[in-house]
DNA sequence: GTTAATGCAAAGCATTTGCACACGT
DNA sequence: ACGTGTGCAAATGCTTTGCATTAAC
């Protein structure tokens, strides 16, 4: 058995526990989502993912590939790359500063810390990369909600 | 003179240099749009910006603050915060891990440098964030463009 | 057999485009 | 005066919704 062979048959294993714990059915139809997006690394949108799952399941919807990925999204069997509803969001502040996403108010608050700066530059090549520029994302909860969460 | 209105004068006088080293007109839009977005530090999208210009330049065009809000990423007197084209992107790897988004090819790479887990994890409380998760995003260039550049 | 998931068609937003008019230089 | 920027209307593209059908448990 070769190792994507295997990889893959560990996936849908974690995938069926996943649902499983969740209350979820494991459908053909969320384990070839599931299996198409674990073989490719280049974070396809889920327009791009529809299009390989349709020639492995003739007749899948666009709306089950949108709806299966916010599903396994929610069960964190996958995770979602951008801010959470993709929108395009503006800041007239261009000195570098960071941003914090909160799960309670759904905020996006800066978070100017200058030794976080420091912390991740060094690198500046990492495996062949030119880094010209970086921001670092934090999630979790702001003051406010914080105090409302206790 | 207060603190604020001294602050958009100086806004204001950048703008207008930006703009003149780029060739562009400084247009009574892009005066009060680059103003509008300034003064708030909430990461307003297009369409939030809007309600907000169109109040004080009755019969401004939403098309406009779309295009403006461009034009000023374009002369990095604005930055745009989310994936460049503001789309969903997906990844089965849920292992932290973060991202370099080439400005060469487009293309999304993981980074996969375990020191940059530890680096940034301490300060799990900033100024009151209760911090969960973090990811951070390079950009620059990846090996290929690299050497097509060079 | 029940309940939840899928597929379809259509609607809903966010964003872009083409072109005529207006404004900044 | 010239050329660029703006406004309008319409198109495009991504994503969501309501509801009937189908499949998983």
């Amino acid at each position: 058995m070769n190792c994507l062979a295997s990889n893959r048959k560990v996936m849908i294993q974690q995938l069926e526990g996943s649902c499983r714990a969740h209350g979820l059915a494991l459908t053909v139809q969320r384990r070839v989502i599931m299996e198409s997006l674990a073989e490719r690394t280049d974070h396809p949108t889920a327009d791009q993912l529809y299009e390989t799952v349709r020639t492995r399941l003739r007749g899948i919807s666009r709306t089950t590939v949108y709806q299966v990925l916010e599903t396994l999204v929610g069960i964190g069997a996958v995770q979602k790359i951008s801010n959470p509803e993709a929108k395009a969001r503006f800041d007239a502040d261009t000195a570098r500063h960071h941003h914090l996403y909160c799960v309670g108010c759904q905020k996006i608050h800066d978070v100017h810390d200058p030794s976080l700066n420091d912390l991740v530059l060094p690198p500046d090549r990492l495996a062949g990369f030119s880094v010209t520029d970086f921001s670092i994302q934090f999630s979790g909860l702001c003051p406010d909600c914080n105090s409302l969460h206790q």
